[in-house]
DNA sequence: TGCTTTATAGTTTTT
DNA sequence: CTATAAAGCA
């Protein structure tokens, strides 16, 4: 605590870190020890006088502002680590909004949609608005009103054409957003830029808060997000220190644009640029295929990675019969390397590749060669029906009009309010423009109704008050509230109706007790957050808990299975690349889209991430849609240089050693295939 | 209301 | 081929 030392860096992270004043970009290339330079520049600001709360980093995920809290905990006292600002630019954003949302129109307690919400929403929005031929696809919708939301024009308050069926459903969307007090991801950028632009006091209160800007990954901020830094940045200059590296800007498809880093001047003029090249991960051979490769990128900022580590092994790359061959070399060459000491277990290894699809294929053969594998990312966090439900019943106690938390819970367990019912309650608050529970509550609404269905809605009420009361009264314990919120509905029986078999009942059960501990505990630890404070952190952060305590359990040292996207940040000393295909990497749809660079950069990243050895394999024939389909090696094979790489055949592990000769064979098969340059 | 049949498409994913 | 979603059926 209290301890970092300068001499500890090599001089461009020094550099990086004693350059306090003024706009700053720090070009981290890949394992150039990115997260060291941002937490020692945090903890030498700190050292220089400045006040914890005058410092904001911003982070893309909560898992990196949460390890970025950690090392700097380490060389800050804890008084002052805590004062601190090192939060998500959703996190941020809710902060700001919960504060000082008023102007805009919107109420303090607004409900934030996740993208699950958002997509439910969009999808009633649909089937309303679409005509019988006209078709979009929910998901196709939602990613274009996600990009409508980062465009200048709209976010300066303007509205899409009203007259496409995309503009309607986008208008439509905001306007029942607005209605049900309620924001998405999107609009927590999109508003909290538009508060600081609009509404100069709240402006200035925020500024005088936040004197030292970092900003990291800036490769992957989106327009919203580089408006907001440069909202929240002032001063002349402005200390705004950005942290990236454009050679690995993968999520341009999500809205990322890497021109935010590419054209860093043009947003704060006349910055210090700091290049950290120095790579602590990898050996030379590895950091030379990759600079070798990424040095294709018409739009960059130039950097060569280089190491201490000495050349290290060649890189390897084997070309496969199929896919089945493929994994099978892969198995065949981890237990080689494990039985001749070159990795400890089967954790040192990470298979990375493209698409999902591709870990399921190789997942399904490392289960039956008995070897015990991880999967990262992928699906999982949709299954939580439960949780949803019990959060659904606390976001209508939060903020009552809600509908699509209400529309949730209005029939569960069932009260006698069928769908027939609810349509005609969804139609009254349309035409009165109010919330489904206003709709509820309407005497014009429940004249309409039969005194069966009437006293159902009016008993609904009355819970829902009720439990409000409950929860608003001083010094109530949430868990035991919402306990007996649960227990009151008999939530727990009718789940178990509900479940195939005592086993599914019981984990949902569990699932919901952990939920309830969780809440109790925040409540302990956070008692100014309020129950709010627990929906957002859960809403923000869905990353789940049981995954982290079943990684912390986990006996057997595992393989990891990661896509490209997912395994950024990541280093295994052991790395398998697969399916470095024509067509899946870069990938089919990039080749019509034209962003074959972020292909490159993918692929970049990939080999990045190996400690020691990589291993790149292709197939000759690949089964697509059931039927096999003959492959052409990725066109990047031909980028890489050639001084670090040599070519195996798969049967050269699955079966005897290589001969001299027939390696030979293969190294003038290589240069046939790579063609003259590299 | 819940289950079976049929159509359809088929990257990458965090907040 | 296979997962998934909408549609149809008991």
């Amino acid at each position: 605590m209290g301890s970092f030392r300068l001499f500890d860096l090599n001089d461009a992270q020094r550099a990086a870190v004693v350059q306090t004043t003024g706009p700053v970009l720090i070009l981290a290339g890949a394992g150039t020890g990115k997260t060291r330079v941002i937490t020692a520049r945090i903890a030498y600001l700190v050292a220089q006088g400045v006040k914890p709360a005058n410092i904001l980093a911003v982070t893309f995920t909560n898992k990196a502002a949460g390890e970025m809290r950690e090392r700097v905990a380490g060389m800050v006292s804890e008084g002052e680590t805590k004062k601190l600002t090192l939060s998500t630019f959703h996190a941020l954003c809710v902060r700001l909004l919960r504060q000082d949302i008023e102007p805009l129109g919107w109420k303090k307690n607004f409900s934030i949609y996740d993208q699950g919400d958002s997509l439910g929403l969009i999808r009633a929005i649909i089937t309303r608005t679409a005509a019988k031929d006209e078709k979009l696809e929910p998901g196709a919708a939602q990613a274009l009103v996600s990009k409508l939301k980062n465009d200048p024009r709209i976010a300066a308050g303007g509205a899409p054409n009203d007259s496409t069926l995309v503009g309607a459903v986008f208008n439509r969307y905001q306007a029942e957003l607005k209605r049900m007090n309620a924001v998405d991801f999107d609009d927590l950028l999109l508003l909290a830029v538009r508060l600081l632009k609009e509404h100069p006091e709240v402006r200035q209160k925020w500024r005088d808060r936040y004197h030292y800007l970092m900003v990291d990954e800036f490769q992957d901020t989106n327009r919203l997000q580089l408006d907001l830094v440069s909202q929240l940045a002032h001063g002349d200059p402005p200390n705004v220190c950005v942290v990236g590296d454009d050679d690995q800007s993968i999520y341009g498809w999500r809205g990322a644009e890497v021109s935010n880093i590419l054209e860093f001047e043009r947003h704060f003029p006349n910055p210090a640029v700091v290049k950290l090249e120095q790579n602590y991960r990898s050996t030379n051979a590895i950091l030379h295929t990759a600079n070798s490769l990424i040095k294709n990128n018409p739009r960059r900022r130039p950097k060569t990675l280089w190491s201490e580590h000495g050349t290290g092994d060649k890189v390897r790359l084997v070309p496969a019969p199929n896919e089945q061959e493929e994994a099978a070399y892969i198995i065949a060459e981890m237990r080689q390397k494990i039985t001749d000491g070159l990795a400890q277990s089967f954790a040192d290894f990470a298979v990375v590749y493209r698409m999902n699809s591709q870990g399921d294929f190789i997942e399904r053969h490392l289960k039956e060669a008995g070897i015990e594998c991880l999967r990262v990312g992928g699906k999982s966090f949709f299954d939580r029906r439960e949780v949803k439900d019990v959060l659904a019943y606390i976001a209508c106690l939060l903020n009552t009009d809600d509908d699509s938390a209400l529309l949730r819970i209005i029939n569960l367990p069932p009260r006698g309010l069928g769908d027939t019912t609810i349509d005609r309650a969804m139609a009254h608050s349309i035409t009165t423009r109010t919330s489904l529970f206003k709709a509820i509550n309407d005497p014009a609404f429940l004249g309409t109704m039969s005194p069966k269905v009437r006293a159902a809605f009016q008993e609904f009420g009355v819970l829902l008050d009720e439990f409000e009361t409950k929860m608003l009264a001083v010094g109530a314990s949430y868990e035991e509230v919402v306990a007996r919120l649960l227990d009151e509905i008999g939530y727990f029986p009718e789940m178990r109706r509900h479940c195939k078999g005592e086993d599914e009942a019981l984990r949902r059960e569990t699932n919901v007790r952990d939920l309830l501990r969780d809440l109790g505990r925040y409540q302990e630890r956070s008692p100014d957050g309020g129950l709010r404070g627990f929906i957002d952190k859960l809403t923000l952060d869905q990353e789940r808990e049981d995954r982290k305590r079943e990684d912390f359990l986990a006996q057997t040292p595992r393989v990891t299975l990661i896509t490209l996207h997912a395994a950024k940040g990541l280093e295994f000393p052991h790395v398998y690349l697969l399916g470095l295909e024509e067509g899946l990497l870069p990938h089919e749809r990039s080749k019509v889209e034209g962003t074959v660079d972020e292909e490159r950069r993918l692929l970049y990243v990939g080999i990045t991430r190996a400690r020691r050895f990589l291993t790149m394999s292709y197939c000759v024939n690949r089964t697509k849609f059931g039927s096999a389909m003959s492959c052409t090696p990725s066109s990047f094979l031909k980028e890489l240089s050639r001084d670090h790489l040599e070519l195996i055949q798969a049967s050269a592990v699955l079966n005897a050693p290589v001969s001299e000769t027939s390696a030979k064979g293969h190294f003038s098969q290589m240069r046939e295939m790579l063609g003259k340059s590299g």
